[in-house]
DNA sequence: ATTGATGAAC
């Protein structure tokens, strides 16, 4: 009697305890369950294992390193567990941690089943790795799992993520009966290793189109830089596609944040919350991003504002301090650093650089030294971005010589960044003999990029050398490097209008011209009397706008 | 229990 009514109590808490498992929402809450697990004696036991493997490899709020402790301290692990800590892993920010549980699988005589291998392709992608793909596929073949499309279809995804369309293709011929993800997965692929031709085609072929096939495309446009082709789509598919989701909407706000479309832009924001699409942090970084890069950085900092600061993440934030910085705001710029260092969110190289841009807009030669210091200080290597920027600040600052020292002292070789911030500075602040000697360089390192050559030859230009000049345009036709023209867009009322140099195809280009000559006017006749010396005359500024 | 998508600087 006292027998059953016991196992009746342990029936009892073993039920309730798997219970409490399912519905465990933190980490905290996890390892209190755990603990319980351990005293009634159960740290072995399957059901118990596998739940709390789940949680803490699986769920967001988890811990993938609490899972590998627990992992390790089971005597013979099922294949569930095995899979459970290999498929966390991949997911995880050391996907290669799912490869070395693999091979410590292999090496215990432990067989992979059909589930193990999704997670060990899918890792090998994340890593963009494709010798340790292809010794994946291997083992797949070998233990003869190349038929089960789930495998199939990962690794169509893990060979373009690799860059290599040829060998997802090749996998996705081998499909017998291909379905959306097969389809999805190459066409993605395609557009992954830009082949936008091929990714169009495979679109069209296919019978089943869902989201995600509209989404692929149309980032794949955007990522190619083909962004009116990228809203084309998406219009087509607001017609006759699915509906859009968060995904879809961060692509078609990189497009508006690329074009300067603002009043596209805003229709985006509206369809957004028309739909009720959530706004991920994702999503809110593209759009901070967008209205930042439209000029419309209150609308950016709006965003920004409304993401509650304990969900922020470093891209974010350097969104904004980037969108400050380019809109001149450096104070604003700097203000925002130190909000997010008292979030606790920890610069990157990227925040760096969008620094010392505030740095450079802002004539901040001091700050910008102490930035640059301190990048190394937190355990980073500056790059030649982070030199060039550096160069950039003191150049614009007129410290020239320090600027040329600085790039004289540097580990490597001064890219062509650096020198063309170099010589930017050298021409504004009226160091011809420096700028002589940079500009040359710069022609040496890059003798096809037109601009450079432009840069010297106006240079000469503005100390009346002609002759110099005139050699500096015919070393370039010379050489055969054709001056490729400057484009630039206006978006009004959401309609975008292109203009080209001396172009006058425009319907409104006689107008357009007026206005224009009349504020060049405007800004020679107030420069005239700023200084004289500082005449627009014979800079590149009045072949654009002039020659109309 | 599985596979397929998205954000920051130049």
């Amino acid at each position: 009697m006292l027998g059953v009514s016991l196992a009746c109590k342990i029936t009892n808490i073993s039920h309730n305890l798997l219970s409490l498992l399912d519905k465990c929402k933190s980490i905290l809450e996890l390892k209190q369950l755990h603990a319980v697990v351990i005293s009634c004696g159960l740290s072995q036991d399957d059901p118990f294992i596998s739940k709390i493997l789940c949680f803490s490899a699986l769920s967001n709020s988890g811990d993938i390193n609490y899972s590998y402790r627990v992992f390790s301290q089971l005597s013979s692990p099922t294949i569930f567990s095995w899979n459970t800590i290999i498929r966390g892993y991949s997911n995880s920010k050391n996907p290669i941690q799912s490869l070395s549980i693999f091979l410590k699988m292999l090496r215990l005589g432990v067989a992979p089943d059909y589930l193990t291998y999704p997670f060990l392709v899918k890792a090998s992608a994340r890593l963009l790795n494709q010798e340790t793909g292809v010794s994946v596929h291997a083992h797949i073949i070998k233990t003869g799992h190349e038929s089960d499309r789930f495998i199939q279809n990962s690794l169509i995804h893990m060979y373009a993520a690799c860059g290599n369309s040829m060998w997802a293709q090749k996998v996705f011929d081998s499909i017998q009966q291909k379905n959306v993800v097969s389809w999805n997965s190459m066409l993605d692929g395609y557009a992954k290793c830009g082949e936008m031709v091929m990714a169009q085609k495979a679109f069209e072929s296919m019978s089943e189109k869902d989201v995600r096939s509209w989404s692929s495309l149309i980032d794949g446009y955007v990522k190619a830089g083909e962004y009116s082709e990228a809203m084309a789509i998406f219009e087509k598919m607001q017609s006759a596609g699915p509906k859009a989701n968060e995904v879809t909407m961060v692509s078609v706000s990189c497009a508006c944040a690329h074009m300067g479309a603002l009043e596209k832009g805003r229709m985006i924001y509206k369809y957004i919350v028309d739909n009720g699409l959530p706004l991920t942090l994702v999503l809110q970084t593209s759009l901070v991003d967008m209205y930042a890069k439209c000029g419309a950085i209150e609308e950016a900092l709006l965003i920004f504002r409304r993401v509650s600061k304990s969900q922020t993440d470093v891209l974010i934030w350097n969104a904004v301090i980037g969108g400050l910085a380019t809109h001149g705001l450096v104070e604003e710029s700097l203000k925002l650093f130190k909000e997010m260092q008292i979030v606790g969110i920890c610069p990157d190289e990227v925040t760096y650089l969008c620094l010392l841009a505030a740095c450079a807009h802002g004539g901040l030669v001091k700050e910008a030294w102490f930035f640059f210091e301190s990048l190394s200080k937190c355990g980073m290597t500056p790059t030649s971005e982070h030199y060039a920027c550096m160069v950039d600040v003191l150049a614009r600052a007129g410290q020239l010589t320090t600027a040329y020292q600085f790039i004289c002292q540097m580990p490597t070789e001064p890219t062509a960044s650096m020198l063309g911030a170099l010589l930017s500075g050298c021409i504004n602040h009226r160091n011809l003999a420096l700028a002589e000697i940079v500009g040359r360089k710069l022609i040496e390192l890059e003798p096809n990029h037109d601009g450079r050559y432009i840069g010297l030859s106006n240079m000469y230009a503005v100390d009346k050398r002609w002759d110099d000049a005139r050699s500096m345009r015919e070393a370039m036709e010379r050489r055969g490097v054709k001056k490729s023209p400057g484009f630039s867009f206006v978006e009004i009322s959401g309609v975008l209008h292109r203009f080209i140099a001396h172009d006058k195809t425009h319907p409104d280009s006689e107008e357009t011209y007026f206005m224009l000559n009349f504020v060049v006017y405007q800004m020679k006749l107030s420069c005239h009397e700023d200084n004289q010396e500082r005449s627009l005359n014979d800079t590149s500024m009045e072949d654009d706008l002039l020659l109309f």
